[in-house]
DNA sequence: GGCTATAGTTCTAAAATAGAACTGTCAAAC
DNA sequence: GTTTGACAGTTCTATTTTAGAACTATAGCC
């Protein structure tokens, strides 16, 4: 597998895998939503090398998920802020904790509890179907061949 | 980090990270949902080596996401099924497909069409919220700690 | 007996990650 | 005006993972 072109696979998800799809920038994204922006805030909640922080969050900027956006001129600092396509990620990162939440859960309890702002409640994530709202579950989907697959096998 | 004991960290998303957060992971998952289950059919249509297959299914198992169900005896061999643990999982994918979709697209279209067949419609899949129903963003979640962080930090 | 199918295991080379030390800029403290 | 400390990285070597190919094992079929 040229793991440098699965971005350009007829598969969204290769192509979202291509991106997200290591421990560390699945980490790094948490971050994000839990507000953290600097290099040494990152660094040290993680506790990841800094030589592998600053290539994911390179990769990051590059490919549109994360601005690098400085926050002083002397000396010369950055804070890195999630893009709208970064905050389009919340799905994923929320599905995740949930699957955490359900499956993987101990005698403690959950870690985070999530609060709604417009309904006020505790909530967990749902997934539903865009044109009726029903819960999904697998199996009820059945899955075509879409253009994109179609052009690129032929 | 030590990523042998992600899956006790007091954070759900680092115990899902810990399972499914590799590049091949989320690919074999993809094919199971698409209904793959041979070790021959998944290694030919991803092209991973045997080595590393054999690998991620048999950590699949472990964690409870996969069964080895034999379906012939002589000579013993298995196929590899999605528990509900792993049907679980489907938000995951679909979230990570349908940013793909959103965010990763070419001008060929989307290589795959998901049709809801309890609605009978193509759809897209939304993350809402299980208390008022509303779609989920980010800035419209405040996050608290619960019992398994505090009791994990003291 | 030889060929094929399936489900792996074993081996070496290449790539990625860990861990620690180092660089450079500037502000504030001494 | 020198030292200290904060911040955001880069560079280096050692270890771990992954890639790629070859090999093993069981059994049915010709």
């Amino acid at each position: 597998m040229k793991w440098d072109t699965l971005d350009e696979e007829p598969c969204s998800l290769s192509r979202t895998v291509a991106v997200v799809g290591d421990r560390w920038t699945l980490l790094i994204l948490r971050e994000c939503f839990l507000r953290v922006r600097r290099f040494e805030a990152f660094q040290s909640s993680l506790q990841i090398t800094r030589h592998l922080l600053s290539e994911r969050l390179k990769k990051l900027v590059r490919f549109g998920i994360l601005r690098r956006v400085p926050y002083s001129e002397a000396p010369k600092r950055y804070e890195y802020i999630l893009t709208q396509k970064g905050l389009d990620l919340y799905p994923v990162i929320m599905a995740m904790v949930h699957w955490g939440d359900t499956h993987m859960g101990d005698e403690r309890g959950r870690p985070l509890l999530h609060e709604h702002k417009s309904c006020g409640k505790l909530f967990d994530p749902v997934m539903v179907c865009s044109e009726c709202g029903d819960v999904l579950h697998a199996k009820q989907v059945h899955v075509h061949a879409g253009p994109g697959r179609k052009e690129a096998v032929g």
